[in-house]
RNA sequence: GCCGGGGUGGCGGAACUGGUAGACGCACUGGACUCAAAAUCCAGCGGUGGCAACACCGUGGGGGUUCGAUUCCCCCCCCCGGCACCA
């Protein structure tokens, strides 16, 4: 055993033993209760970055700990290895996506077994394998069968750096998630996921969901956007220039309030609209607004403080209860893509409406009425929205009712005249899963002149991605590759073309892990054996995730419960979203006016005598920088910190310590050099302690232990048994420190160095060990041999608070009076109540208290904490 | 605007179901060791006043409940994240 902490040594040589005995391997079936612990799976772009190394540690230290408990435990990982880099890579390097993958998944691998995760290697997978996208194909059709997968040409979110389309989900504030470019809109045809069929299922069973974060829940109720009211027609004549009625002479609105029907002044449509469009012909202001609304509605920033805004179109249509007139304008407020693309306006109920009828000077008419309130300019402002439910007033048949009854019976009359009904409204869109890519699953459709678009039969699956392609920029390469696109119709048998848009790659990352979970069978997509392991009972991941891929999943767990595939209905019971890692980020303003970035080596902090940074200074130069505050680490910004070069410097065990130590998991981790060198000091503190004990003999603990000995045995086992407390809250960094406790108990025994401080110090040793040992396994588990305390740290059972060794003699108990500590005193554990409150009253700091003739009220005594003199 | 999460020393962060606020670490200060530095070890470290004993203030602000509030209730301010002319 060496001296000094060798971490290089001592980590390579546990993870070639690990390795060796597969002693990660899941087993296929056990007396042990499962864990199935999941961490998002890495895009191989090339090296690890630090967001992954806290993803994988806090996933594996559930893993180990869950090992040591008791379970049965998979750990599995894999590759998201379809999209766009590898295009981009390929189009720079001139290799092809395939290699280029491969290769950083070769490196990224590397990396992860240097850090030492217990990951059960033998079930690997990557999505660019055909045994793994054979099934996306495979379960496409049986979609196809079922009508949940269709084909239909539609107006798209198109992303001209990508030149693909996107889902609805993937565009954030008018740019692609990616690349952050404006989205253009173009009509091509595509193929769709019906996911607003499970827009219900996917709301309704948020609430089978106690294990995830109330604010992803919230996300993705707001974005599945359940309204329910009422979609109704007024009715018109108005035909287009070849004569027809313009739809059918109906126009649609949507209203959640249906019982402000009567109050109906006017309607409103949105730019786009077809009445809108009419109108326009032959007005040429009408027109020219309607170019300014298309125009403006790009601008998102300013939408929330954008000016209602309007213009007549001199149309009129017919109220479908009143049968009024109702005078129609397009305004900038109505979105064509939300609803009917058209509005009923009731300006006495609705906030926009009332501003829009008061700016044009239209009529506002009282329906509802609330309590004994009425209707006034001035008092409208404070009783808009759901404080305005109330009763039908001026409504004929409707007054009197309330808001659901005049819902119930308007919607009912409607109904009758065949001119609307109830109805639900959702926000969420159906899923286009077309990518105009090539590096992705080919979608196993083959195009035939005579038959029309064919799926590709079973039993010739897997569609095969050529491997060998160089894209060079200019759209899909798949299009020119002759050897792909020429083939056969199964149907007919005549040539015919394949379908060349692949699969956008969340379709890949929706079922990865019941994929996992199976036997990889080769002719199923997924066994029994998923639904052993299903669902995953811990799912670790970044919260960028909340809707997009955790939302697909959900929606394809229950497409493969329907297809009679599994059984389970949520894939993930319990869900952990680690917050961001953050560095410092320095800048100076150069004399051309730009900004240039110091990356933190680069910097030292200034301090004043109290330790307070007061400036920061470029080593370079010695001239100040400013600091801007901490954000994500980014090559532009300069403060990306390396996980590699922090592995080879320190090590892997003071990599995952120090993850875990500086923040919680779910909370941002701001980094620091100096906090991860005293992560690295208490390792080394650890092996030094270790490597002396392990020359002191191992002896029984004797029955009578000195007061020093005790007290330190006490705190081991009370910090042991608030570290297993906080492990099962998922708090690892308070376990950490849990550990430093016990160090410290420990160095505190070896320098006194009383008659039988090795019995304890072995004891405490070997249950620090264990605490640690998910955190930093290789350090916990060379020691764990080296002292003879057993073969595999991972096999021992996790360590049991002794309750004996918690007891106390005397205690230290609070003197407080009137609620305010004013001294201590020392209590035998069997002191009786009273006996401790005469000692407390006898005190002189609560004594003189009673010295004006006060006199002690009542005294409190809370059991080993405190006692409380209440004095008046 | 709506929804979710926060606000505690110079910093990261602790505090179990209301019970000694600031655990653990970082930074800083002083000391030991050293020719010296680094490393290591020891001590101190919320603020104000005081030689000290000690006193007062202190968990974003204000109020309340309680013997006792970072913790529970009400009002307000600020920060972060998400959603949003959603009809």
């Amino acid at each position: 055993m060496q001296q000094q902490y060798p971490f290089r040594e001592i980590e390579l040589a546990a993870q070639q033993a690990w390795d060796n005995q597969q002693s990660f391997k899941a087993e296929a079936t056990s007396d042990k209760p499962k864990y199935y612990c999941l961490s998002m799976f890495p895009y191989p772009s090339g090296k690890l970055h630090m967001g992954h190394v806290r993803n994988y540690t806090i996933g594996d230290v559930l893993s180990r700990y869950h090992h040591m408990k008791g379970f049965n435990v998979l750990q599995p990982m894999g590759w998201d290895a379809f999209g766009l880099p590898a295009e981009n890579a390929a189009i720079q390097n001139n290799v092809p996506p395939a290699k280029w993958t491969f290769e950083n998944i070769a490196y990224m691998r590397k990396q992860l077994k240097s850090l030492g995760f217990a990951i059960d290697w033998s079930r690997e997978l990557a999505t660019c394998q055909p045994e793994y996208y054979k099934w996306n194909q495979w379960l496409f059709l049986r979609m196809l069968e079922k009508g949940i997968a269709y084909k239909k040409t539609q107006v798209v979110n198109w992303d001209p750096v990508d030149q693909t389309v996107l889902a609805n989900e993937q565009v954030i504030d008018g740019r692609g998630w990616r690349t952050g470019a404006l989205v253009e809109k173009r009509e091509i045809p595509g193929y769709y996921f019906n996911i607003t069929g499970y827009a219900q299922q996917l709301l309704d069973d948020l609430d089978k969901l106690p294990g995830w974060p109330e604010r992803v829940k919230t996300m993705q109720a707001n974005w599945i956007g359940k309204s329910v009211g009422v979609r109704f027609a007024f009715t018109h004549d108005i035909k287009d220039s070849s004569g027809a009625l313009i739809d059918d002479g109906k126009l649609w609105v949507f209203t959640t309030r249906a019982d402000t029907i009567m109050g109906v002044t006017f309607c409103a449509v949105a730019a786009e609209h077809p009445l809108a469009t009419l109108a326009a012909q032959n007005k040429p202001e009408l027109q020219a607004f309607i170019e300014k609304c298309k125009q403006g509605s790009v601008m998102e920033a300013d939408i929330a403080t954008m000016e209602k805004e309007g213009m007549d179109t001199g149309l009129f249509v017919t109220h479908p209860l009143t049968c009024e007139q109702v005078p129609v304008w397009v305004g900038n407020y109505v979105l064509m893509t939300y609803g009917e693309g058209a509005v009923m306006a009731v300006p006495a109920h609705d906030e926009r409406d009332f501003g829009f009828a008061k700016k044009y000077n239209l009529p506002i008419k009282q329906v509802i009425s609330v309590g004994d309130e009425t209707f006034s300019d001035a008092a409208w402002q404070e009783w808009y929205g759901d404080k305005m439910k109330g009763v039908c007033v001026n409504s004929n048949q409707y007054n009197d009712l309330s808001y659901e009854a005049a819902v119930n019976a308007i919607a009912a009359d409607l109904n009758t005249k065949n001119l609307g009904d109830k109805q639900i409204n959702w926000r969420l869109r159906d899923w286009g899963v077309s990518r105009q890519r090539y590096w992705g699953c080919p979608i196993p459709i083959i195009h035939c002149d005579s038959c029309g678009d064919v799926p590709v039969p079973d039993d010739q699956l897997p569609v095969k991605l050529p491997e060998d392609c160089v894209p060079d920029g200019s759209g899909n390469p798949l299009n020119k590759l002759e050897s792909f696109v020429n083939c056969a119709c199964p149907k007919c048998g005549k040539p015919a073309k394949r379908e060349t848009d692949t699969m956008d790659t969340f379709v890949d990352s929706s079922w990865y892990y019941s994929r996992y979970a199976s036997s990889f069978k080769t002719d199923a997509m997924v066994d029994e054996q998923t639904n052993y392991w299903m669902p995953v009972d811990q799912y670790i991941g970044g919260i960028e995730h909340a809707i997009l891929h955790l939302l697909y999943s959900r929606f394809w767990s229950k497409v493969m419960r329907d297809l009679g595939l599994v059984n389970y209905d949520e894939p993930f019971a319990n869900l952990l979203t680690q917050g961001m890692v953050l560095n410092h980020i320095f800048s100076r303003r150069t004399d051309k006016g730009g900004i240039e970035y110091f990356a933190p080596e680069e910097v030292e902090l200034v301090h004043d005598e109290g330790g307070k940074t007061i400036g920061a200074k470029a080593l370079k130069d010695g001239l100040p920088v400013d600091f801007q505050g901490m954000g994500t680490m980014s090559k532009s910004k300069r403060n990306g910190v390396d996980p590699q070069s922090l592995i080879e410097t320190y090590g892997a065990d003071t990599a995952r310590f120090y993850m875990m130590f500086a923040a919680p998991p779910e909370q941002t981790l701001e980094w620091s050099d100096s906090s991860v060198e005293g992560s690295h000091r208490f390792l080394k503190r650890v092996w030094n302690f270790g490597y002396a004990l392990s020359s002191e003999a191992r002896s029984e603990l004797p029955s009578k232990l000195t007061s020093s000995l005790a007290s330190a045995r006490r705190e081991i086992h009370v910090a042991l048994k608030q570290g297993s407390h906080d492990l099962n809250k998922q708090q690892f960094n308070t376990v950490a420190s849990g550990c430093m406790k016990m160090l410290n108990a420990l160095e505190k025994i070896q320098k006194e160095a009383e008659q039988d401080w090795q019995a304890v110090a072995h004891e405490g040793l070997s249950i620090l060990l264990r605490m640690l040992s998910p955190i930093a396994p290789h350090i916990a588990q060379t020691l764990w041999k080296e002292l003879g305390y057993g073969e595999d740290i991972l096999k021992a059972a996790w360590p049991e608070p002794v309750e004996a060794a918690m007891v106390q003699d005397e205690f230290e108990l609070a003197v407080q009076v009137n609620g305010k500590l004013r001294g201590t005193i020392m209590v035998g554990s069997t002191a009786s109540k009273e006996s401790i409150e005469q000692l407390a009253v006898a005190q002189h700091f609560v004594q003189k208290f009673l010295e004006d003739g006060a006199s002690v009220r009542k005294i409190i005594v809370v059991p080993n904490k405190l006692v409380n003199v209440v004095v008046g």
